[in-house]
DNA sequence: GGGGAGTGCTTGCAAAAGTTAACACTTCTT
DNA sequence: AAGAAGTGTTAACTTTTGCAAGCACTCCCC
C-alpha cells in the first residue's frame, strides 16, 4: 500500500530533492539561486505544488542542468523528445576523442555513478 | 513571484496566434485540441495570461510542433542548449549526476577536445 | 425578418501558485 | 545554559491560473 501523496507530480519533487542533495545545497540555498521562496521549494519537493514553466526553468538553472531533463522528469516532455542521453554511448561515438580519452571519461563517469548510488 | 519572466512572454502569444491562423484553426478548435478553454486561449494569445508548463505542452501538441520550439519562443529554453555537442548534451541530460560532477565531466571532455585541436 | 452557428472577447469565480512570517529542531559557540 | 545560526516545514495570506457562462458580432439559410 503506497503512502498517499497530496501532489500528482511527486516524481519531479523527489528528483529535485535528490539533485539538490547531490549538490550539497540547502533548501534555502537552492531557492535563492532559483529566485523562489524556500517554503515553496520545500512544497515542490514533497509534491504539494507543481511549479510553473518559469519556476521549472529557474530550477534547471539552479541545478545547473538541462531544462529538458527536468521537464522529462515532470512528465512534460514527450519521451520521444527527451532523447537517449546515454553518456557512455555518446563518448564512444565521439570521433574527436582518442581511445585513451574515451576510456578516461567513461571511467570517470562510472565512478561518479557508483559514488552516487552509495549515498 | 521573483523569478525573472522573459520579456519574450508576449511574443509567445503572438507566435501561437500566428501558428493557429496558419493552420486555419479557430480559437475554439485549437483550444479543444489542447484541452483548454477558448476563453483562456484567447487571453494567452493576447498576452493576458502566461500558461503553465502543462498548458504549454498541450499547446505544442495542439499545434503539432516540438515542445522545444514553443518553449524557445516562450523564452523558457536556452537556445544554446539545443546545439550542444553530443557528449556535452548527454552529460547535461543525465539525471544521475550532480551538478558538480556534470561540470567536471564536461570540463574534462572539453579540455580533451582542445588538446586534440592543437596537434 | 428570424434563427442557428460561426467567429473572438469579457466577466466572475474556484482552485492553484507562490510569498511572508512564523514554527520546531539541530549544531555550534560562548 | 543560553544564544545564534543553520536545517526543513507549516500556516495564513495574496496573486495568478484556468474555466463556465455569457456578450457582441458576422455569415448563412429558410
Amino acid at each position: 500500500m503506497t503512502v498517499k501523496r497530496p501532489g500528482n507530480t511527486t516524481g519531479l519533487g523527489e528528483f529535485v530533492r535528490r539533485q539538490r542533495e547531490l549538490g550539497h545545497l540547502s533548501v534555502r540555498q537552492l531557492a535563492d539561486a532559483c529566485g523562489i521562496s524556500n517554503a515553496y521549494l520545500s512544497q515542490i519537493e514533497r509534491g504539494y505544488r507543481t511549479p510553473s514553466s518559469f519556476v521549472l526553468k529557474a530550477l534547471a538553472d539552479g541545478l545547473e542542468m538541462s531544462a529538458e531533463t527536468l521537464y522529462a522528469q515532470a512528465g512534460i516532455l514527450d519521451p520521444s523528445e527527451e532523447e537517449a542521453g546515454d553518456v557512455v554511448e555518446a563518448v564512444r561515438r565521439d570521433p574527436h576523442l582518442s581511445a585513451r580519452q574515451r576510456e578516461m571519461l567513461i571511467e570517470m563517469y562510472e565512478s561518479f555513478r557508483k559514488l552516487n548510488d552509495s549515498d
